[in-house]
DNA sequence: CAATCAACGCACTAACTAGTTACTTTATAT
DNA sequence: ATATAAAGTAACTAGTTAGTGCGTTGATTG
């Protein structure tokens, strides 16, 4: 935080500095090779820091990934936080919701690729993770008011699960996104031009008002 | 296809059975540790085979590789295509779809994985291939006809893009499985048990109904 | 039955990769 | 200033890994 010399010789010692660009650099090594194919090296050379470097503040290749993984997580979930979705009325909120979750994904298409990869790896690192939780409930119960507060206002069906509607305004957002190279290729048109953004984007607010609101 | 030898000595020379025994021993390595993380040596040993085998019945890895997502492929859309949706009322035949996409990701788990795979990838190998093409445009029709159908029949909205909703509904079925081991420690319940699986696919067709069918 | 060709397998290599050893440089506290 | 601890580096190691060279074995055909 404290700025160690602005003066004549610039890149110093700097141990913090040094670990969020090993962080930076290894979330997008991570993100574009996965975790098995992503190379140390091409960390370490990213940084600008030297290999050791990694292994002196990060344990291991592993170990990187895993706090790499854990600040991911923790960025969408605070993201999250600040809708404050309880300032509008249940409608608008959802369709803010689902609008933010498309546009996250969008801006931040590592957090899709460091996800695949753990899933590959069948949450190996995510489970020695103890913050996660607690994220996750904040997360999970700011969807379930909203959807007792649409009850209430008599706008949305009454009986919907938060946790199926968090995967289902997941799913279609993050699906699309994830396979925007292999679905280019199987339906024939290229699925990241804007308009086709836009028009997904359209129809996934659709699909969402379709299943929660009533009539 | 003919029964070199049903007698004495067990397995001897076949050129074929060999290939199919390298292309399922990979489908499952490439399937459980993807691309980059497979092993050429455990694809050998898996199928029983020497891996010089590999090398002479297909070019590289990454050829080996293509073919089984090829397969991949394939198999899916010819399975969709015996569907015969256009022997039942619109409605049912969406519902039908829907099962149908839930089971076959169940059942085939490989596929999930493969397709992640070549998406990390950026659809390299998808790329090279000629009959997808054709595969897919059979697959969209099929969906687009069925839409026409339920339009005429008084079921179904007008103005519904086949594409839009193909991608939808592989989307909430796909996204669900793949994601299934972050998603069981995020929402701290274990999306695989069996009441967990009937209850998705459940909603799943909840979803794709309200979407589709009018009122 | 001999010759030919395809199926098959061992053992190697050249390149790469996660992690380490042993060292130098710089900030800071006394 | 100077001792000390932390920040930083280059060069190495031990183990892997995709891919091959070359020889063997078995089926087929004239």
């Amino acid at each position: 935080m404290e700025d160690t010399k602005t003066s004549p010789k610039p890149r110093v010692r700097d141990a913090e500095a040094t670990q969020k660009r090993i962080m930076a650099a290894a979330k997008k090594e991570f993100a574009r090779n996965g975790l098995g194919g992503a190379r140390v090296d091409v960390i370490a050379e990213q940084a600008k820091a030297n290999k050791r470097m990694i292994y002196h503040y990060f344990e291991s290749k592993e170990t990187l990934f895993q706090r790499v993984l854990e600040e991911a997580y923790s960025d969408i979930r605070s993201a999250e936080q600040k809708l404050q979705l309880d300032h509008l009325d249940a409608r608008s909120a959802l369709e803010k919701l689902v609008r933010f979750t498309w546009k996250y994904y969008l801006d931040n298409p590592e957090f899709i690729t460091l996800v695949n990869s753990e899933n590959l790896h069948k949450a190996k690192h995510l489970k020695k993770s103890e913050l996660i939780h607690t994220m996750s409930r904040r997360f999970v119960s700011m969807v379930g008011e909203l959807l007792e507060r649409g009850v209430k206002e008599g706008v949305f069906r009454d009986g919907i699960d938060p946790v199926q509607l968090n995967i289902t305004i997941a799913a279609i957002n993050y699906y699309y996104l994830t396979n925007r190279f292999t679905g280019s290729i199987v339906f024939e048109r290229n699925l990241m031009a804007p308009e086709a953004l836009e028009e997904r984007l359209t129809f996934n607010i659709e699909t969402i008002m379709r299943l929660v609101c009533k009539d």
